[in-house]
DNA sequence: CTGAAAGCGCTTACAG
DNA sequence: CTGAAAGCGCTTACAG
């Protein structure tokens, strides 16, 4: 079809093309032709103008391994995923994320590299060998742990790293500026704003950063403002959050307002309300931790921090890029906001059946 | 910390070991180096234990970019993927794709190069790239269009390549195979065994192959069955799928049960259906060509069509490794399955209210 | 401004 | 079995 429409064509079979093929052709040398094509002073514009005409008809294309091989960035940023596949692909963050990582690259010309791996300490053996191999010109970190192994790794070979999702205590490496903290603070703002005054905080994995940061920005308020506040440890697990919901709503005082850290857990938190007769948010209120559409269209709608996770992969993006072209990084902060819906309402303690 | 932990170890700043510093240090030339690392004949056996020893020592890692210089795989599969970063972020298939990708390519010390294009033409220019460059040993093509220039100009190159989601009338390029047109068979079966025989279908954007490949299923089904059918463009945009789905409930006789093509626009229509003053499944039934936890605790909780995309991932990774290796793909078909939850029931044309 | 050459790190014939 | 050399496609000093 393609030979159809444009029969002159040669027979591209095999053989690339190469910068001695221009050099002959132009009647100069490879290292002329170097010169011409990376706009570098040391040719005349006549002879510059000739070679640049010449590697078009040919259609060259400079030999990517050959460039690394002599130094040249590999215009790609890797990023390695230590979850299960199934947990990947259940948490809307991750394609959120990824598809904001990639929007930014892309029209940079950069592509993502990415690979699962079973543990943080598989996924630094990964970053080790992308970086030796000059396969990445930069890495992304989802997810700092406490005491994380792949930031120890990282911090020592200096190498253009972006940390997302939690604060990191290196001055060698930067992290995309989330505020946990901050966020919580809005998120109980708003339901303390309400009018509740007992509320849960069913969590992910505690053993991340940004879920530590949320849990201790939770606790702050809660003293500060005389509010019954208890968390329950989770794993981003809905069963588990299904279990968790039960157990608060079977309390002898249940709390008037629930938090959940993932979207996911939310949605199973408000099916065993429901199945539990319990109303949202005439008897309970409901916050899920992570925006997306199933929260705009569940019955009720879903009241939501939007973290804005594809603009949150944008902006790691953006640092990664600055990071590499040596420039210095704008930290851009992740504005999140509470989305206001259905699912958080004023407490009606006082008030009869409806 | 790591120099803490080892303190014996050398300064390791810049310069990269290479099977020259091996050679020197065990007394060979380079050419014996990379015939002993190779695992390659022609270096006795004494020779080649001390040369691992060496290289082990020396904490040797072959150059990447020198390598594909001589032609070696590049180990990394390519994927592009021409839709906006709001759908992609939206759709949990192309996560639950990607995660299952992945892990078959993980396992097999592959990584996934991704990027993102606007339209279905810079993704054909991205695959040339990569393939010229050697920087993938072999493509997937997500969702293949009709008339898709990207198949037209792959199918020229003779590289590996895998497409995902639809037929192909091409000999020289494999596809996963996907029975759309069953699948929907399987939807039909269920809906019409329930006693169904008003049905709409509000489906995704029909220039994708599988889309038409369903819908043609769907006709056929209806025809062959007397089953009254109806299906209505859509283009996977929720708001989209709540106004075919408000036309259709207002419809004179509307529909008894309603299939959408995917998961969001499934969920967007219960809204709208729930909005309406009607019942799932009392009134009309719902089914979701996508499974998710959202269906799975979603109130009522969503019959969906599992196609699995996480073992569709699997399956074209496992497939692409085995064209790269030269081996026959074996075609292991994906298996799709109707998950019946409580969104679908028997039609109540006759019953009084509840 | 231009030419000739060395070198990036590896692999692979080709002689000894 | 081993050594010496050419070559993959490019870049970059270094002479003219």
């Amino acid at each position: 079809m393609a030979d159809a429409a444009n029969p002159a064509e040669p027979p591209r079979k095999r053989k690339r093309v190469t910068i001695a093929d221009i050099a002959e052709r132009a009647g100069v040398t490879s290292g002329a032709v170097s010169l011409a094509v990376n706009g570098k002073p040391g040719v005349s514009d006549a002879t510059r103008a000739r070679i640049l005409d010449v590697a078009r008809e040919l259609r060259w294309r400079p030999s990517h391994a050959a460039q690394t091989l002599m130094g040249k960035n590999s215009e790609a940023v890797g990023l390695v995923l230590a979850r299960p596949a199934e947990v990947i692909g259940e948490e809307i963050f991750f394609s959120k994320f990824i598809a904001g990582v990639q929007s930014t690259l892309s029209g940079r010309g950069y592509s993502l590299l990415l690979q699962m791996a079973e543990d943080a300490a598989a996924e630094a053996a990964i970053h080790q060998a992308w970086i030796l191999d000059g396969r990445v010109d930069g890495i992304l970190v989802l997810d700092p742990r406490i005491d994380d192994p792949r930031i120890a790794a990282l911090a020592g070979m200096d190498h253009p790293t972006i940390v997302v999702g939690g604060q990191v205590d290196r001055d060698s490496i930067r992290s995309v500026h989330v505020d946990n903290g901050g966020a919580m603070g809005l998120i109980m703002d708003h339901l303390h704003g309400l009018g509740h005054d007992r509320i849960a905080y069913v969590t992910g994995d505690q053993a991340f950063r940004h879920i530590s940061e949320r849990m201790d920005a939770f606790s702050q308020f809660c003293v500060d403002h005389g509010v019954w506040g208890q968390s329950l440890a989770g794993n981003f697990d809905p069963a588990q959050a299904r279990e968790a919901t039960a157990r608060l709503a079977g309390a002898p005082r249940p709390p008037t307002a629930i938090v959940f850290d993932s979207e996911v857990m939310a949605i199973a938190g408000m099916s065993t309300l429901a199945s539990l007769g319990l109303r949202v948010p005439a008897d309970v209120s409901v916050l899920s931790w992570e925006d997306s559409t199933t929260c705009q269209v569940l019955h009720p709608t879903v009241t939501a921090l939007s973290r804005d996770a594809v603009s949150l992969g944008r902006t790691a993006a953006a640092e990664i890029l600055q990071l590499i072209a040596g420039q210095p990084v704008q930290q851009e902060p992740v504005v999140a906001r509470v989305i206001h819906r259905e699912s958080t309402a004023a407490p009606d303690r006082d008030r009869g059946p409806a």
